[in-house]
RNA sequence: GGUGAGGUGGCUGAGCGGUCGAAAGCGCCGGACUUGAAAUCCGGUAGGGGGCUCGUCUCCCUCGUGGGUUCGAAUCCCACCCUCACCGCCA
């Protein structure tokens, strides 16, 4: 069975993960587990114990009925008769232990499913450092940053001497998205960029990939969209977010066994991950930083209702995503994950986006993480219409950094050789952290709306000119 | 989509029913030689799981994956996955 929470340190240890899954609101019945495990394991021992003792009969005897076969040839009469039985003496002797081990092994097989069910349902416990809540309104934030001249927490329209435009608003002024086309083509949640919003949207998003590259040295990469279950499953994506995901169904389609089903997925993140499943990587290799861009499919199943209108949740949009596979080094995976959200808030000021950063409490870290930072961007159009009508603005989620230990590399079977260059040592298996560079078009919403200006049109931030043809505004 | 060949350790590659977890070479590690290095020689070198008297201990599993045949499978049979070559189609 492939290695999904450490065995060991379950037997051990059991509360700390039916703590860790109880703060994360998870429910798994980890007594069952245990159990589930003890069983299997005295299996596995009888089972062993009986084919050592098969193995060794028939490495006794087997060169023996060879030698008497080698005699027989040739042989006729009762000499052949004598040898024969001799033969069938010694052949007979390992099947009863053969039907004992095969007895065994069906017993053992039928505890597999229920097992690794179990298993793969257990989540990472939480750190200890990290706040218990019981929603992400118990989020904690850490702190804020806003541009010089400029406050959300006061009104927009008392700094700025206009009121703000939603992106909404401001999409269709300018002819940036066409939200009539997007739904008849791909039904709701869908859209269209048209023109500038096209431009703008290819803009923030190669900006962004390239930060990454030639200031933080990240290999850029492409990689699927369409995976296998298998990179699902070891990323932690599945078995508890197969609702969120679109599903290819190939399986069906072929009428038999054959071919497997693959999904798109939601975050580049797993396409990253998942390229060096079920390797060994030399210690010297490591860290590995990757970044992509790549498009990401969500169905939103659960979120009926919810931000129905605009760009802020829509089944498909793109988003250049940063990993980082280290050693398993507690210390060095931190000082990653501290540096990784450094890079966002760093590309975040160039632009001028007021943000803040929230330590997401234990219900909200999902079953994967140990520890997740969220980074929101003020969005002036967004939040509940003040006195006069207009909005008041609010923070809306645009980045998500999160530190794994070796959970997904352990379901990714992807560990590294410890022990200095090209040691001897141990495999291990590496530690993983992730994080959102920028995705697109959300971040439109607190692009546009930040930098809109009192006639309609929007100022482009300097850094993004380049991508845009040298161009300061969209708009009249 | 059609036809053919093939998937073996970090790599190349032999093995095609028993002593094979597996020849040989390369690579890598340790040692000898050397002022140092190269060359040479000697030795070592897959992963996972379990047991205890925890050790230069022991057992089990793994030769693409899953089934089957057999006293015994890397080797034979079936299915699937994948790779390569040629043909067809195609952004």
């Amino acid at each position: 069975m492939d290695a999904m929470i450490d065995l060991k340190q379950l037997r051990e240890n059991p509360a700390r993960f039916a703590l860790g899954a109880k703060a994360k609101n998870i429910p798994v019945d980890i007594e069952r587990l245990l159990e589930l495990d003890g069983e299997r394991r005295r299996l596995q021992a009888e089972a062993d114990r009986l084919r050592a003792e098969q193995n060794r009969l028939a490495k006794e005897s087997g060169p023996q009925i060879g030698k008497l076969k080698g005699q027989l040839k040739g042989k006729h009469g009762p000499e052949a008769e004598a040898l024969q039985k001799e033969i069938d003496a010694l052949a007979s002797r390992p099947i009863a232990l053969k039907q004992a081990v095969q007895e065994m092994e069906a017993r053992l097989a039928s505890l597999e499913p229920s097992l690794r069910e179990i298993l793969l349902q257990v989540p990472q416990p939480p750190d200890a450092d990290v706040p218990v809540g019981r929603s992400a309104e118990d989020n904690v934030e850490l702190r804020r940053w806003s541009p010089p001249g400029f406050d959300p927490s006061a009104p927009f329209a008392a700094q700025r001497g206009f009121r703000p435009k939603s992106h909404l608003e401001l999409v269709r002024d300018l002819g940036l998205a066409d939200f009539e086309r997007g739904v008849k083509l791909s039904g709701s949640r869908s859209y269209v960029l048209t023109g500038d919003g096209m431009n703008l949207h290819q803009a923030v998003l190669r900006y962004a990939a390239d930060w990454m590259v030639y200031r933080e040295g990240f290999r850029a990469m492409s990689v699927p969209v369409l995976v296998k279950e298998e990179a699902m499953v070891g990323t932690g994506f599945f078995p508890a977010g197969r609702e969120q995901a679109y599903l290819v169904d190939e399986k069906s389609r072929s009428g038999g066994p054959e071919g497997y089903d693959l999904f798109l997925t939601g975050t580049g993140e797993v396409g990253l991950m998942g390229l060096h499943m079920d390797e060994i990587l030399d210690e010297s290799a490591l860290p590995l930083k990757y970044v992509t861009v790549s498009t990401c499919f969500r169905r939103e199943a659960g979120a009926a209702g919810k931000d129905t209108a605009g760009l802020y949740r829509i089944h498909q949009f793109d988003k250049v995503e940063q990993v980082v596979i280290c050693r398993a080094d507690e210390a060095e995976s931190r000082a990653w994950h501290a540096r990784m959200i450094g890079y966002v808030e760093a590309i975040l000021r160039s632009l001028e986006i007021p943000h803040r950063l929230l330590q997401c409490c234990t219900a909200d870290l999902g079953p994967k993480n140990a520890d997740m930072v969220d980074i929101e961007s003020w969005m002036p159009g967004r939040g509940e219409p003040g006195p006069d009508g207009s909005p008041t603005g609010a923070y809306g989620e645009t980045h998500s950094a999160s530190r794994l230990y070796d959970f997904q590399c352990r379901r990714l079977n992807m560990r590294y050789r410890s022990g200095g260059a090209k040691g001897h040592g141990e495999t291990v298996f590496c530690h993983s952290l992730n994080n959102t560079v920028l995705a697109s078009p959300r971040f439109l919403i607190p692009l546009l709306e930040n930098h809109q200006n009192a006639d309609g049109s929007v100022t482009i931030p300097g850094p993004l000119r380049p991508y845009m043809g040298g161009r300061e505004r969209i708009g009249p």
